[in-house]
DNA sequence: CCATGGGTTGACCGACCGGTCGACTATTAT
DNA sequence: ATAATAGTCGACCGGTCGGTCAACCCATGG
């Protein structure tokens, strides 16, 4: 069982890589046999489709944010704007790294997929969707405190925390179209002042 | 030629659709060629390559836009608040129609082709850079003139005006993502809280 | 009346796609 | 020792991919 995890978990970050690195569609499953040296059928083993592996590297990449720079961004002994600046920072460098590694920016696999993907795949769109969820709730909470604490003036944190990953995921995309990391650390910095007013209390 | 300039056009009209709705990847030339009622020898006649008809398809899209409703958006005789408004306004209608019509939100073409094709094609993703650059340099006016109107704060207007477009693009993301146009109207306005500030002048 | 050339046609190409399958081996429980 | 099971292997499947090509159609100009 040991070697049988082995192969699977060579799969899994092999095609976690390669995803991320260009594309859903753009990747086979021979390739990543090829390179995870797994052979077809054992991968068929492992997974029983190309979704299904797509489903699986989701979920391993949200598992490793989760307990990752996402755990140490929005670590509670922050305050909440120095966890903001933390989460850019965090990015920034990670795609930095990336480019240096690869000589291109691959973006975030969960913005690349989603757009790729969504609109044929309602499977694997619904397992993003929960994964931007769960991203959207550290906001949540974020903010949440941070108008407890007085440090920024009341507004609707739940839509605010949407707007603050949306707009992350948009900095990455242009930064991504312009193959440069750059872009994230300057235009980044800008999510503090993302702002969606309360509904007005009749 | 009036038959020739029939055939490149229904090729290039139905090629966008295809890509918009679904991705670069996902849509093949014989596809193409059947909804569109043409041979394959006839679509290699007009454009060499799927490259090229990205790239055409690419053009044909920022034109319409430049013509459509950008050029609506950012007319001169609205003030710079109420441009950035029609513009989510518009976005919000465009993808609410979309749906409605086809059942999921298609998310922005640019966008989706950015993510999607940057990493493995330097030339489309040079001519995305572009149609983006030029949609940045609208925000970037309205954000000059705000500031010269004493509208808004002086601030940072070039990085803000990409900020603006990385909020637009993300906000599409997210939405594509939920496969909802709602939440480009509820995060849409935030847009309009983007502030990057000016370097300190020392 | 014929030559020229833009446009059309559809059969064809090799490569590759995701996925299947039967034979085989190594491990483990009985 | 044996039987069952988990994992490996790689040839093979039908279908599709982007792209090619020689033959043909037909409007135009000389």
């Amino acid at each position: 069982m040991n070697q049988a995890f082995d192969t699977r978990a060579r799969i899994l970050s092999t095609a976690r890589e390669l995803f991320h690195g260009r594309s859903y569609a753009d990747v086979g499953i021979k390739e990543i046999c090829e390179i995870a040296q797994v052979q077809k059928g054992s991968f068929y083993h492992f997974f029983p489709s190309k979704q299904d592996l797509a489903m699986a590297v989701i979920d391993d990449m949200a598992d490793d944010w989760a307990h990752g720079f996402v755990a140490e961004a929005f670590d509670r002994d922050l305050s909440p704007l120095e966890r903001l600046d933390y989460l850019i920072d965090a990015a920034y460098y990670w795609q930095k790294a990336a480019k240096d590694l690869e000589g291109r920016m691959p973006g975030c696999l969960f913005g690349n997929l989603a757009l790729e993907v969504s609109t044929r795949d309602e499977v694997i769109r619904a397992r993003i969707n929960a994964v931007f969820a769960k991203a959207s709730t550290h906001f949540h909470e974020t903010l949440d405190e941070a108008v407890e604490l007085g440090l920024i003036l009341p507004l609707n944190t739940q839509s605010t925390a949407q707007a603050m990953l949306a707009y992350l995921e948009g900095v990455i995309l242009l930064a991504k179209s312009h193959n440069d990391p750059e872009v994230v650390r300057i235009l980044g910095p800008a999510i503090k002042a993302l702002r969606i007013e309360l509904p007005p209390t009749n």
